[in-house]
DNA sequence: AGAAGGCGGAGGAATTTTCTCCGCTTCTGG
DNA sequence: CCAGAAGCGGAGAAAATTCCTCCGCCTTCT
């Protein structure tokens, strides 16, 4: 494959990744093209409908994140140390993509199915590990790691977005998620956040809202 | 008011929190439409453009969330306890398309401002309260609930979505959150969810995933 | 340097979204 | 219960968006 091809596929990847989470998996291919700041020609080239781009976008994402499972057992010998580098990697790798989009338009056949169960047992030896460790608290399954991730790591809504524009806010919130709200006091994570920074963004009386960053 | 037209206010109203929750803040108005069963007509007399059925819809659960966080403080006696009967009010009345919406399409006018006021101030009470009671972990600050809540409680992207039918696991999640996933063993917020529940809507090797429920 | 292959964008067809108009139904005051 | 006022739903035109192809030019590899 040519340098050039490369680069435009991965351009393409990521900007799906990021276009999906935020609009869904309908969001128009156009948006992609403009994220992607490739020609339309480019990617319809390459992924001649929504699921050729949709089924190596899936694929690409769950081998990385088995990668990064393991990884982290490997890089951590505490368990619960190991599943947050994990959670906080899978949020950096956007998981939620993959679940979003691979929910909705795919035919799941046998390749994407290996694909996922390698994934599924990494994560599952994580949450094992922690949950023998008696570092989580018990009734926690996997299905609500999973679930929480999505929902933390999801963008924020509309011109929320803009707050946390380098992720930092996602990755203090999946901490106070792990560790509780309400927890003893040994540490917070990161910096408190103020309301005034959230109502910012919808800028003063009279004042017409900043629009979302348009494309 | 005509009891049919106030039926249908409510009835838009009711469908544009959902949808805009669902779909953004650009979401057609047709999908309110449709959702609300009404004619496109009916929406279009009463709200003459987006910006009307904003302002309305945020005013309205602004006032509403005031409501929520001043019984939910006369209700408990606990700061903590209050505090998080209101985070699960918050969900039921869906802050989030609130927040969302007020940021998109808003001219935020005194009115708005006045009215955005009076749910901080309750808020920030039951906020304050639960911290100087020491329920709070150190370090969270307003900014940090609000965001949490409304990324916990948005609801799941795509045909994930059908998980949370009732919204239990909104609440589930809300709890989880507060007492953080790796914490004492005091009792997990209902029941684990699998992760075989999570990709049981991925369908089949083979089979076509069941799209989204069509509306 | 030449050839093979990829790139971006113009643009047409199809779809979606917006919003109006109007005949029929529902409500309310008397 | 009735008459008139008010509201309702839907057909459908106009505008905007989205999908996707074709082609002339540019990049990469040998």
């Amino acid at each position: 494959m040519r340098a050039d091809a490369e680069r435009s596929r991965r351009r393409i990847l990521d900007a799906a990744c990021e276009v999906f989470l935020e609009r869904g998996p309908d969001a128009p291919l156009d948006a992609v093209v403009r994220r992607a700041g490739v020609g339309p020609g480019t990617l319809y080239r390459r992924f001649p409908d929504r699921e050729a781009l949709v089924r190596e976008l899936v694929t690409d994402l769950l081998a990385r994140l088995t990668e990064a499972a393991e990884q982290a057992r490997a890089a951590e010998p505490d368990p619960y140390l190991a599943l947050r580098r994990f959670v906080h990697a899978a949020a950096d790798l956007r998981m939620g993509a993959a679940i979003v989009v691979l929910l909705e338009h795919l035919v799941v056949d046998e390749e994407l199915v290996a694909v996922r169960r390698g994934t599924v047992v990494a994560v599952e030896g994580l949450l094992r590990a922690a949950r023998e460790a008696g570092r989580l608290r018990p009734g926690v399954g996997m299905g609500d790691l999973v679930l929480l991730c999505v929902r933390v790591s999801r963008p924020l809504p509309g011109a929320l977005a803009a707050l946390d524009a380098d992720g930092s806010l996602v990755h203090r919130h999946l901490d106070l998620a792990l560790a509780g709200l309400a927890g003893e006091p040994d540490g917070p994570p990161g910096r408190a956040l103020g309301f005034d920074e959230v109502i910012a963004a919808a800028g003063r009386p009279g004042e017409p809202v900043p629009g979302r960053v348009t494309e």
